[in-house]
DNA sequence: AATATAATTTAGTTTAACCTAAAAAAATAT
DNA sequence: ATATTTTTTTAGGTTAAACTAAATTATATT
């Protein structure tokens, strides 16, 4: 019943995160995501498990149990939210919120973060393409496949980054490729797996890590 | 250098706000408003003394120092700032923000509080009242007198409020004695210091412990 | 001035969240 | 199947921020 500490949260949230569905996460990637040591996962897992936040058997890794699942996406819809409010209210950019959002999201009011909602108008998606879970965790499915897998001579549009550091995404703004853009992939240089792509009428060029980085949706024509 | 924790933050705040500008505050006044206890206090004490925050001598209570007065005004500023955000725009109530408010104080981000007090367009006071210190930690002082000190016959604005509890906050909005208003004060009751008003061409009875927590502006007419 | 009371500090614990180093178990390679 | 490497856990230690109880200093009362 008693409220989670930050790091509390922050452990279900990186336990999300990881969380593919097949086998439980090791202590080792959680240390590795949260810049901490295995030893202070492991201590930690288990005070989780105790609040049934998650099921932990020595050596067998950690799985999420469903109300560990809902705890993540609260805090989740939080930090995203908080990113929504963050850009389009106060105009942040969108490489500069992140860390920001981080704090903002252990912020302990339900009534705050319902206001919050409908005073931006429950947006379902945040800054960097991800989507807001809504009240009661669900949340719509629309990011795509990376632009790296995209065939020639098709036109996408840029739906999401995989990476959020502040560079990348300030590299993204300086060359236009941001969120709701629409590109025409021309082709793909099997020299170094660059892509030539048409955005706004001129042809560029992008490199191999961009592409694996950039989320698009296919469209038709 | 080191940034602050929300606990040094919090004995900042604490110290400003129980200094009068004569002597040293005691651990007991500090502990007692931060619902703790002395000797925790003397701790926290020597630490803030070794940032320069305050001085502190054995026996003799704590001063702050002016850097110690910038800081806690950049909480305070904060503070209010978060406040008429939670009033103004996510339309929360006055009894309702404070508690919240304790919490944003503590967000690290000076560009997030500049872009906050552009979107809010500058507020000088909060929906308490007090005033919010600008980015240079100056403010405007319009809070006045106690309203148990107004003469009889005569009128005045309410501008302010001593007390911040949830509770009298709440009666205050439901007896419509809200920041703004104008009233006219009829006379004072020797029996039980209660106070006659007239608000809004309506004649009510005020107790000596409302009217000692209204701070009101007096105005000609 | 001596004594009682109150305020403050010191000493020693507790708890949460981290750490390192060593031990144990599991996975992988020979 | 055995040996090596990797992963995980345990044991023991650190730090910040709290606590209680006892000792000390300051203030008030007689
Ligand atoms: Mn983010
Ligand atoms: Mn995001
Ligand atoms: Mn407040
Ligand atoms: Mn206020």
């Amino acid at each position: 019943m008693h409220a989670l500490s930050i790091s509390e949260e922050n452990y279900l949230k990186a336990i999300f995160h990881l969380y593919t569905g097949e086998e439980g996460i090791g202590t080792n990637a959680i240390a590795h995501h949260l810049h901490t040591k295995a030893a202070s996962v492991t201590e930690m897992v288990k005070k989780l498990a105790e609040k049934k936040l998650l099921t932990y058997e020595k050596y067998q890794g950690v799985i999420p149990t469903r109300k560990g699942f809902t705890t993540a996406l609260a805090i989740i819809r939080k930090h995203r939210l908080w990113e929504y409010f963050l850009v389009e209210k106060l105009k942040l950019s969108w490489d500069e919120v992140h860390d920001i959002a981080e704090q903002l999201e252990h912020i302990k009011s339900d009534k705050l973060i319902e206001k919050l909602d409908r005073f931006l108008d429950f947006p379902k998606l945040d800054p960097h393409g991800d989507p807001i879970p809504d009240k009661a965790g669900k949340m719509c499915v629309t990011k795509c496949c990376c632009m790296s897998e995209i065939k020639p001579n098709s036109n996408a549009k840029i739906t999401g980054v995989k990476n959020h550091s502040p560079a990348f995404l300030k590299h993204l703004e300086k060359m236009h490729l941001t969120i709701g853009k629409t590109i025409k992939i021309v082709e793909r240089n099997d020299f170094d797996q660059s892509v030539q792509l048409v955005l706004n009428h001129e042809t560029m060029h992008i490199s191999k890590e961009i592409a694996e980085n950039l989320l698009v949706h296919k469209i038709k024509r």
